[in-house]
DNA sequence: TCCTAAATGATAAGTTTTATCATTTAATAG
DNA sequence: CTATTAAATGATAAAACTTATCATTTAGGA
């Protein structure tokens, strides 16, 4: 029963996740899938990345005002956007923000869960941004 | 030159914002204003909105997957919304996490903002789903 | 009161994602 | 090695939120 298959489509999803150096969004999943397999549906990709998502085979990174990005490495850890490009990286925290976390007054809700968003300039922009200005 | 015209939308959606207990969203300050003024167009509603976050009159709050909030206290603080239904209230942080912040490793970002949601279940939610089990 | 550009209202369209549904297909049973 | 069947797919519509377009109205100064 509740038989979960493995179908091309999966493994395609999959593999664009973990074999891309960047974090890609779903839009870029796609684009770089159809190149090897044309007739791959938008929906398709979506509906393989909420699957991968809910089995823990990929993490979802949400940021504010744009679309999910999706991320091969599982463990917690932060994200950073260029406000210019739009890419996410990958950022070194530590813990320092969990234990602060801890000793916040919730208000009388139950603190489930906390994402923070970084946003920022990332090398490549501000390259380009030094190199407009001469 | 550059005249900014005071209209009785804009005014009225400023008060939506300003005498809301709550943090409403576009949709509940449409539908504040629509029963005195019933002709104002949802896109009014918007383009005041963002005028008056731009002008520093209000402040956007920018929550994960779903529509923006909008807030008429400007000092910084953060906010908590609720998983179950989609409430915003205020939080009590401290300073704590921008002091964690400013020790943080942008991986040669230039770190312009970073916003934390918080997510968790609301006062009033709580006692529902107690309410419901028994 | 007149002028004019800013603001409005109606609506189309953009963006991201999910829902629907007929068709295809993976995996199991025979 | 088929036949079966429900899960998955592909195409597409639609939902949710927001911005763009544009003809019309209007605020505020001349």
């Amino acid at each position: 029963m509740k038989e979960k298959r493995q179908t091309i489509q999966k493994g395609l999803v999959w593999e664009a996740v973990a074999f891309a150096d960047n974090h890609p969004n779903a839009e870029q999943i796609y684009d770089a899938i159809v190149l090897k397999h044309p007739s791959i549906s938008r929906a398709t990709v979506y509906r393989n990345l909420n699957m991968l998502v809910d089995e823990g085979k990929v993490k979802r990174i949400r940021v504010l005002g744009g679309p999910d990005h999706f991320d091969k490495t599982l463990g917690n850890h932060y994200h950073i956007q260029c406000t210019k490009c739009k890419k996410v990286s990958d950022i070194e925290v530590g813990d320092a923000i969990g234990i602060c976390v801890k000793n916040i007054d919730t208000c009388g809700y139950v603190l489930e869960s906390y994402e923070i968003v970084f946003n920022g300039v990332c090398p490549d922009c501000q390259k380009k941004i030094t190199a407009d200005m001469q």
